[in-house]
DNA sequence: TCAAAAGTGTTAGATATACACCCATGC
DNA sequence: GCATGGGTGTATATCTAACACTTTTGA
């Protein structure tokens, strides 16, 4: 792996022997009928064929690694706009079986109603996994996905993201219901209301749920810049 | 930057045109005087000769992250042991204007009583400045060192890291004023320390401080182990 | 009328916050 | 004795956690 760079200290070009290759590998989440799932690829060539892995590509030379990712993501889903959030580097000298190769994990957030619309046309195989269900994946994917949910469970708490795997109307019931899946923890129904009411960070729309065969809930909706708005005024998510 | 590499979903070596230079900037902080600072260095060569930048360099071929970055605070500090946590990977085509560089944030906590007695025989010339004087950084430093600020503000909070900016023995107040310090933020001594006490997780040494004109104060100590014992009996660190 | 979920009320206990006050030591 | 920081006590407001209870709706 000899080959030219250029040395940061003299803004030289000089011969020297570093590592090179990256890649970036996204650990998509989604969640439909109360289970937090990720969305895998099966490799369709190569060695280790037929195998499970996060989907994942190459970045451009001239693209950003958030773009990179959001390209990666569009190409896989068909979707823009894409909740997206860097993990960290991954880069054991041995992850990659045949060469160095460091990748870049981001864990990105989907509605799954969104997916249903415009997915499908994908060339590789691509399939939900629930969370408690993933397979053996390749490399040290099984890693990234470790590293990707305890981020997930972090952040879930210090900031109002779990809507992104909502659909826009959601009851209140669904999102402690995501809560309760993502943090793998029983709550109480009338406490997890009236805290996350009296945040005043959801806009009531004064609709309601149809065509269930209970007491129809309210629907919420959650916005971006009421949240800003809130924070501005030392506001700070918290759960 | 035409090159070989290989290609993850075939398990094939391809031609195929992406970029490729890695490197490690690490952001080291000590606290001194009551003042958080981070140690910066100053570019000898090149074209931006006298500028001063974040200390960092190459990954080695067969040479883990955390390992290079071990490696390189080694290197500048003499240290072995210091506590490390990557932050990202910063990637923007244009962060690096002679050519796509990609480089992964550490940050590093360091007692300046070890930097003190060890450090000194660094070939290029290191300073620490307060983080309220940081100077224009070179590249995109300036950008990293936000990102490292925002998350130790944030991971001082979540978890009991603070302790390695401190002597092996400290005072509460002494912990007050770095938490202080690193949040920006005045706290109240009787609260803090029975919030801090409440924990269980400093051991009382049974000393007291010398030479000072005012009534000595307690001397403490963290243990990892205690705070990984009491994890996992459901102890979450919140400050 | 029953099941299922929506939604309200209440209470005990734990935490946070603010601040008054005494203690020990060197100068 | 006074300045400086060490250290204790206490009252109030706020939040958490547990759970009893009423309401609405479709089947």
């Amino acid at each position: 792996m000899e080959k030219t760079l250029i040395n940061e200290e003299s803004g030289e070009m000089v011969k020297t022997s570093v590592m090179s290759t990256i890649t970036i590998d996204c650990v998509i989440f989604g969640f439909e009928n109360g289970s937090l799932e990720i969305l895998l690829v099966k490799h369709g060539r190569g060695i280790r064929k037929g195998e499970w892995g996060l989907p994942g590509g190459w970045i451009k030379e001239k693209e950003g690694l958030d773009n990179a990712a959001h390209r990666l993501l569009r190409e896989l889903t068909g979707l823009n706009n894409i909740y997206l959030e860097q993990l960290k580097a991954f880069g054991d000298p041995d992850r990659f079986p045949m060469g160095r190769v460091i990748t870049i994990g981001y864990n990105a957030l989907i509605k799954r109603e969104d997916y249903n619309i415009k997915a499908g046309f994908t060339a590789s195989e691509a399939k939900w996994y629930k969370i408690k269900e993933i397979p053996n994946l390749i490399y040290d994917h099984n890693q990234i996905l470790d590293y990707s949910l305890k981020r997930l469970r972090r952040r879930v708490r210090q900031a109002p993201i779990g809507f992104n795997l909502l659909p826009e109307k959601f009851t209140l019931l669904q999102l402690m219901q995501l809560y309760e899946e993502i943090l793998d923890k029983e709550m109480d129904k009338p406490n997890f209301r009236r805290k996350i009411l009296r945040m005043k960070l959801l806009v009531d729309l004064n609709e309601k749920q149809k065509d269930v065969s209970h007491r129809a809930a309210k629907l919420y909706r959650f916005e971006d810049n009421i949240y800003k708005k809130l924070t501005e005024k030392g506001f700070s998510f918290e759960f």
